[in-house]
DNA sequence: GCTCGCGTCGAACGGTCGTTTGAACGCGAA
DNA sequence: TTCGCGTTCAAACGACCGTTCGACGCGAGC
């Protein structure tokens, strides 16, 4: 903001202590492996070498720091989301086909879970959120649909033959699709199929992801 | 299993303490209802009537109680999948079709969760322990997949065409299509719709989620 | 040179947690 | 009636939690 040689990739604000961006790396990774309420406030000022009350001071309380953390990333994931289904739009005169939507929607999350990408811990810990998180992240989620009615009304200008009903509805099955995407889940399948399934490829992965959901949706 | 008047509808153990039901119960509702980590032993026993030292002496620990639940509640669901996946063979000279597949596993979970169902809050309990479960449970969930295996199997006899790989990637979408139905994203949903989604009728809900997990799995 | 404010530090506080203890209780069998 | 055993009870233990406190270092500004 100030000095231009600060290349600060983070949201608008202003360059922070190091210690503060210590401090949010560290919950960020620690929630992301192993869950909210098991990881405390020693677990991560010991994990970014930083004093204690750390935390406190900076953030202000420990769901003060996992709401901050919660609220930049899926801020930062949404735009993503947004920018491709714009460029999707902007492909198509506006209109872009069902299967454009749906990738505007898969492939930012499944690019940042990519095993090179710095953002595969964020993806983490943005899909514990959603089941783990306090209830002012849960009541962010419920009510922050902003972002999914941009998709809702894209997929209704792509399909307007079919009822709103069914797209809402067929969106909400998509939605799982997504989801479901947690680590756990890939180790299950991958167990289950003797190894035959192999989740390396990202971009075999948001094909068939495609495949499935474009079927779906136009069934 | 001696007095054939008691119609207790239990696994097949024995008669238990009111006690230690009561215990079972109230902890099911509790944990369901608010997390694992977000409730205590003091809240279950005071839920349930009892003295605070009843969790230990009855089950051991409380995270032996979880576990005791966990176990019992999957295990009927799974039963259930499996008897509705062996009608369906049975209708069809051991080959069922696709769609009758996935209904076996589509449909179970989700008349549990009518609302007039008791059973109602086992769903949500079992939902919560894929994602907040112990780490007992998810190695539970990972590495118990012989009932995945016998629906992988009919899938690739419905479609012996498909390479097996493709077979198993597109059970991962069908199960995420289950694995989000949570009350969350159905309020989630309700809200974005602006109430035109009515999650009331289950039949209704099924064939919903029957078109499109099989238009998809057809891809 | 002094002060002020910001950041950091070790230490502690109050509370809640799961678990354990040992005594009391209820009740069928001897 | 007494014994034995399974169950329940009130009370406490020790550990860990999030948070707060007061002191301290230190560079900037008057």
């Amino acid at each position: 903001m100030t000095d231009p040689l600060i290349q600060d990739p983070s949201e608008t604000e202003e360059a922070e202590a190091a210690t503060k961006q210590a401090v949010f790396n560290a919950a960020e990774r620690l929630f992301a492996l192993h869950g909210f309420q098991n990881v405390s406030v020693r677990d991560i000022t010991a994990e970014a070498g930083v004093n204690l009350a750390s935390v406190n001071y900076h953030f202000g309380s420990k769901d003060a720091l996992l709401f901050e953390i919660f609220r930049r990333r899926t801020s930062e994931l949404n735009r993503e989301r947004a920018r491709m289904l714009h460029e999707a739009a902007a492909r198509h005169d506006g209109k872009p086909p069902v299967r454009d939507i749906l990738e505007a929607y898969f492939a930012p999350p499944l690019r940042w879970a990519n095993p090179d990408n710095d953002r595969r811990i964020s993806v983490q810990f943005i899909i514990r959120a959603r089941s783990e998180g306090t209830a002012e992240m849960r009541e962010v989620l419920r009510n922050d649909v902003s972002h999914l009615e941009r998709f809702a009304g894209a997929l209704m200008a792509a399909r307007p033959d079919l009822p709103k009903e069914d797209v809402y509805w067929r969106l909400h099955f998509v939605l799982g699709m997504v989801h479901n995407n947690r680590f756990a889940e890939f180790d299950r399948l991958h167990h289950l199929s003797g190894g035959l399934t192999r989740e390396g490829d990202v971009d075999a992965l948001l094909k068939r992801m495609l495949d499935f959901a474009e079927a779906g949706f136009n069934a």
